[in-house]
Formats: C-alpha cells, sequence, structure tokens
DNA sequence: ATCAATTAGTTGAGCGTTGAACAACTACTA
DNA sequence: TAGTAGTTGTTCAACGCTCAACTAATTGAT
C-alpha cells in the first residue's frame, strides 16, 4: 500500500460529524422503539418488509435480500419474531429447502401500533433540522456513496417492492 | 399523539438513503478493520482516544464519554483490550473509586498498523464519491442533526483533545 | 462527625450478530 | 443417469452490547 491519503480538515470535520450523526440518530430511534413498542430496528424492519409485500410472505433468501441482512442473522431473528407471534413459517411449496416467512395479524398490528412513533422520531431527529435543499442534498450524497458498494440496494430502488401500499411509513 | 406526520416521497427518499448509506459504510469499514487487523470499531475509537491525549491515560469517565459510551460498554471493552495487551488499566491517584485506562505500546503499534488501511477505506467509500461542495454540504447536514440530541458532542469541538499530534488518523 | 445522596466502576444475565460448519435439496454436466 | 457443483436454510460457539444490580469511595448537609 502507498503513503497513506489523510484526510485533510474538511474531511476529518465532515467524517467525524457523520459518524457522529449516524450513532446518535439510530441511538436514539433505536431506542425510542425499544421503550415505545419494545422492538429491535431490525424487527421493525423485517416487519415493514413482509407488511409491503403481497401476501405479506417471503422466501427467506428474498427477505434476506430486502433487508440486507445474513442468512444467518435473518434465521435468528425470524425465530424470534416468531417465538412473539408476529410471523409463521411455512414450506416453500415448490423448493423443499425453501422456508417462507409469513406476517401474522399480530405482527401486523405490532407494526401499525409502532409506525406513528418512529416516524415521528424520524422526523424530529432528521427533518425537522434540515432544510428541504439539505433534504435534497443527503439524498444525493448518500445514493453516492451506496451505489458503488450495493449496486442495486433495495432501499434505492425508485418502484418501491409491490407498489401496493399507497402510503405506509419509512422504516 | 396526534395524527401521524407521514414523510413524502422525498423525504421517504432521504431517509432510505441515509440508512441504507451508513449501514454500508460502516459495514464495509468494520468489515475491512476486522478483516486487515482483526479489530472491531469500537477498539479502534478506544484506541484513537488513547492515542490523541497527553500521557496516552484516561479516567473510565472521560473516556467513557469521549467515545460515548456507557460506563458497562467501556468496561467490557477495556477488560477485553487488557486481554489482548493494548490497554492497562491502573489506579487513579487521587480518587480511590477512579480507574485509568492507559494505551501500551503493544497497542499504539496495533493502532500505528490499523488506521493507514482505514483511513484509506473511509477515503475510498465517502469522499472519493463526493464533491468538495457535498463534503461541506454533508458536515453542516450533520451537524444539525447531533447537536439538538448531544448539544456538546466531543467529536464535534474544533479544539481537537490535546491539539497534540499534528497529523493523525480519522477515527 | 455522621449519614444520606451522588459518583465511579464492575459484574452477570440475556439478547442479537457473526462466521464457520453442516444438512438438505436442486441444477448442471457428462 | 449419475455425479458434481451450487443453493437454501439452520445451528453452534464466540463476541459485543444493554440493562439492572451491586460495591466502594466521595461529597454535602446537618
Amino acid at each position: 500500500m502507498s503513503r497513506p491519503r489523510w484526510l485533510n480538515d474538511d474531511e476529518q470535520g465532515a467524517w467525524r460529524a457523520f459518524y457522529a450523526a449516524s450513532r446518535v440518530l439510530f441511538d436514539q430511534l433505536d431506542r425510542e422503539l425499544q421503550r415505545d413498542s419494545d422492538m429491535p430496528h431490525a424487527y421493525y424492519e423485517i416487519l415493514v418488509v413482509l407488511s409491503e409485500v403481497p401476501g405479506r410472505e417471503l422466501r427467506m433468501r428474498e427477505l434476506a435480500e430486502l433487508t440486507r441482512s445474513s442468512p444467518s442473522r435473518l434465521s435468528h431473528a425470524v425465530s424470534r419474531l416468531e417465538g412473539r407471534g408476529w410471523v409463521r413459517r411455512r414450506e416453500c411449496p415448490d423448493d423443499k429447502r425453501g422456508q417462507l416467512a409469513m406476517l401474522t395479524d399480530e405482527g401486523m398490528a405490532a407494526l401499525v401500533e409502532a409506525a406513528p412513533g418512529h416516524v415521528e422520531g424520524v422526523r424530529t431527529h432528521l427533518f425537522d433540522r434540515l432544510t428541504p435543499q439539505q433534504v435534497d442534498q443527503l439524498r444525493a450524497i448518500c445514493e453516492a456513496v451506496v451505489e458503488p458498494l450495493v449496486p442495486d440496494h433495495p432501499l434505492l430502488r425508485r418502484e418501491g417492492l409491490g407498489t401496493s401500499a399507497g402510503r405506509k411509513e419509512g422504516p
């Protein structure tokens, strides 16, 4: 490796700010979700994805892709969600290796209960602090960062999953 | 709580992009740090803070503040770092409740070994994707987010700790 | 000087994540 | 039609974090 290209002061400042903002914001939202709805953000994300898909069920593999989690992580998570009665597993009819994860009514209810507070948190801690221009800037910056690392990231696709639910929430 | 103020399309897009970027970027940097230097980012952060402070030692309490971790988390982390020989604990001379965490030469060596690769990662995955204007925008946005949640966040202070090390690295 | 309140730090249990190893099934190739 | 390679999902052990409980020392008020 060649001589390290250190960060200049502007970069240093931006980097530290970005790091701080990410940690502070997501920690805060996690804490709120845990406190108000007794669920970690990872659960919330899984429920959101399942809720937006026709039939409210998905192959584990697809669910893993859409939530960007490892198979292992998802398997554990779904087991825990099953324990709460929020998700049910069933065998995949046309591929005996496969498992389908399905959102139960209880799971949907938990999500409907959790969503407004979470969205409120996102608004309070993020969008209420930014001008409309900054919202656009943030999006452009973040898309530029994600694209090279994950060329077709599911959260950046313009058409959202089922196109189904007209007005839903932000994960 | 009043009727939820849902996110409009711009906000939805910005939110998802920000979420994706944070996860993707920090996951990537974590993985690289783990692979190349066998240390999680949390360790790296602790080593950086200790390395920048005169005497390379700090009260646990101060170290917890500067790394924004809970006392418990820090205590566990320092124990693990002690196990690797990268940090040593000693009693605080003027407060018998206190403990000082001190960076060892081995710890400093591990940091010096890890830093260039990590900085390179930050540059590759973040700054190489952004224009100078975007770097400024990102900083302003992130500072606006952090400030209300953590009024005097250590990473946002203009004067960096000891002012000591002229050219160091970005955490 | 005494006693409550506060501060510093540790510990242990439980949760969630990771990475590697594994079993079961499917798809491809000869 | 084998036989090999790839896919799907689970399990286990190790790691790190959180939360609550705890010990010990200090501060502050009477």
